[in-house]
DNA sequence: ATCGGCTCGCGCAA
DNA sequence: TGCGCGAAGCCGAT
């Protein structure tokens, strides 16, 4: 495994302990984990088992039950494939850095993987100043390691796009899997901790248990890797071509997978690269998987501010001030907004099409946040609405993805277009561009028979239903 | 149907 | 210092 994905994270040695605690957080699976690689390997040296722990935190930002059985269904396949492995994983719900601290008394060290997240950052250097033990951070979300791509915040996809295609070569390989030498499912620790398949998801008292269960998406890295291979063999091939068109819903899937770590990108791009697929849909997806992504990485990693319209660059935030007064066509509430009660078919489509499979077609996510954006009286109020719905109803929000997907239609990452009224030189969409290139009618019929085939009823729906019968 | 211009700033070439 | 060019677009001219 290459260095640059370890950081030791305090300056503390290994001690005596009954275990190597892996502190499992953004990469829940068994397979292509560095994290889990790297520890598995440190246990064998000191020949010691392998623990590891998932804290199930309660008060995450913004998680709610959508998440949850995502989460916890992850878990569950996790723990499974793990024991195949003679690994145990137990799970306690908790605040993760107290937990952390708890069982690193009984450790000879601690490893977790990596996240660019706020919490994810202060969670971990929190842990690491407060463990006795060696801490260790291995980065297993990105192919090639963010710090290594760039020590700096990248302007643009073009700035970013030669330095990673430079180390490729280094970071794209596979990872082997270590056998274990002992095993810790014997292992007796003192508490309550339990299985993934032992637990209710009514424990959790506090969340927002309004945003029902995904009927469309089940978690588990088995079922991640079912949809990368299916999409492989079926959808792949014309990807380049077929995947900005809403009406088809030609896309991978994987992204909530990814969010939730139940797949590797660098897994997800040796699969791909070693299918017969056309070079030019190889191309495509793997530049939105590897470049794109790790883009927003990126982004979260050296802007502090990504989940607020201070991140924006200097000439967005400039030409959009500018337009502070311009008159708006429409204003809608967040309750309109939240309800799909707008006066526009395909927005109103694309929202409920989050809110019903917890995801919102790629192409459509842009007009989505360009709207929200002309429909509100100011952007920054645009911006957190975009953020509060996003982060709400997908799976793969709260995501670095989802922080740059949002800030890319305020202008992040992007360039300059014609000025006009509202978005100043913010490249703007309309429905007119939507209905000249895509059959958007089919679009709005497909979420329309979404809705109504998982029992979600809303007076936008009916308007919907009769806009598609027309 | 296709094409150029719009508009800004990064980063490479010179 | 100059210049090419960039995630997904729009619009008007041809």
């Amino acid at each position: 495994m290459q260095n640059e994905r370890i950081k030791k994270l305090n300056s503390n040695n290994p001690l005596e302990g009954d275990y190597i605690l892996y502190w499992m957080q953004a990469s829940v699976r068994s397979e292509y984990n560095h994290a889990l690689e790297f520890a598995i390997n440190l246990a064998n040296e000191l020949k010691k088992p392998l623990l590891a722990f998932f804290a199930i935190y309660g008060r995450y930002p913004e998680a709610n039950l959508r998440h949850f059985h995502f989460l916890l269904e992850g878990l569950d396949d996790t723990e499974k494939l793990l024991e195949k492995r003679k690994i145990k994983l137990v799970c306690r719900i908790c605040d993760p850095v107290n937990e952390i601290v708890k069982l690193s008394q009984k450790a000879c060290a601690v490893v977790t993987d990596r996240g660019y997240l706020r919490i994810q950052k202060e969670w971990r250097k929190s842990a690491a100043e407060k463990v006795k033990c060696a801490f260790y951070q291995v980065e297993s979300e990105a192919v090639v390691p963010v710090n290594e791509a760039s020590g700096k915040e990248e302007f643009a996809a073009r700035t970013l796009r030669p330095k990673i295609h430079k180390k490729l070569d280094k970071y794209l390989i596979t990872l082997p899997q270590g056998k274990v030498g002992a095993s810790s499912l014997g292992l007796k620790i003192s508490g309550e901790y339990f299985a993934p398949a032992d637990f209710n998801i009514s424990q959790l008292n506090n969340i927002d248990k309004t945003v029902f269960k995904s009927p469309r998406f089940t978690g588990g890295e088995t079922r991640a890797l079912e949809t990368v291979k299916d999409f492989i063999e079926t959808r792949l091939h014309n990807y380049d071509s077929m995947r900005n068109d809403p009406a088809l819903n030609h896309l991978s899937h994987i992204s909530p997978y990814l969010h939730f770590g139940q797949i590797s990108p660098v897994h997800i791009a040796l699969l791909i690269k070693n299918s017969d697929a056309p070079a030019a849909a190889k191309e495509k997806f793997l530049e939105e998987l590897i470049v794109r992504r790790e883009l927003s990485f990126n982004f979260c990693e050296y802007n502090d501010k990504y989940d607020s319209h201070e991140s924006l660059p200097e000439w967005a935030v400039q030409t959009l001030e500018g337009r502070a007064i311009d008159k708006r066509p429409y204003i809608y509430e967040m309750d309109d907004f939240e309800k799909a009660r707008t006066h526009d078919h395909c927005w109103n489509a694309a929202q409920l099409e989050m809110i019903v499979t917890g995801k919102m077609h790629n192409y459509m996510r842009m007009y989505w946040g360009k709207k929200i954006i002309e429909w509100t009286p100011n952007y920054k109020e645009a911006y957190k609405t975009a953020i509060y719905l996003n982060n709400k109803y997908s799976l793969d929000g709260r995501d670095p993805n989802s922080f740059a997907g949002v800030a890319w239609c305020f202008g992040k990452h992007d360039r300059p277009w014609t000025r006009r009224p509202v978005f100043g030189s913010i490249r703007y969409m309309n429905e007119a561009g939507l209905k000249r290139k895509f059959d958007m009618e089919s679009y709005i019929q497909r979420v329309a028979k979404l809705c109504s085939d998982n029992n979600y009823e809303l007076d936008s729906l009916t308007h919907l239903m009769e806009k598609s019968n027309e």
